[in-house]
DNA sequence: TCAGTGACTGACC
DNA sequence: GGGTCAGCCACTG
């Protein structure tokens, strides 16, 4: 499930799952970090995935430009940008404001 | 088994 | 600056 870090989605779940708080990431980013950068797709397929897991923080994963492009997953139609805000990150129109500022690089930040 | 689809990205025009 | 295309891989019918 979510914890296992043996599969692609569990290393996708554990990393997002560091995400600090107020910072965001991208789905390319944690497919680089994972060694697969040509498939950012399974990263937001595992964010699909990843609706039935509370602690993986979805609404902090974005696109590469800081578009909340899975915005339509959430319950509300504004729900993630809520989300994103309400950590202190600036967003208008369901875009990052800034978002280099806020974005967060695992291969970076993190060191498995 | 095969083909279609997708919360993406980079390259091209 | 914005529209289109191909590549990527897991899941579903």
């Amino acid at each position: 499930m979510a914890e296992d870090n043996t599969n692609f989605f569990g290393k996708v779940y554990a990393v997002v799952k560091q995400v600090p708080y107020g910072r965001v990431t991208s789905y390319g980013a944690i497919a680089a970090f994972l060694g697969a950068k040509r498939s950012a797709r399974m990263v937001g397929w595992a964010m699909n995935a990843s609706h039935v897991d509370n602690n993986v923080p979805a609404h902090r994963v974005v696109n590469r430009v800081g578009l909340l492009s899975g915005k339509h997953h959430f319950e509300g139609t504004n729900l993630m940008q809520q989300l994103l805000e309400s950590e202190g990150i600036e967003v208008e129109d369901y875009k990052i404001v800034d978002f280099a500022k806020y974005f967060w690089d695992p291969a970076k930040e993190l060191d498995f």
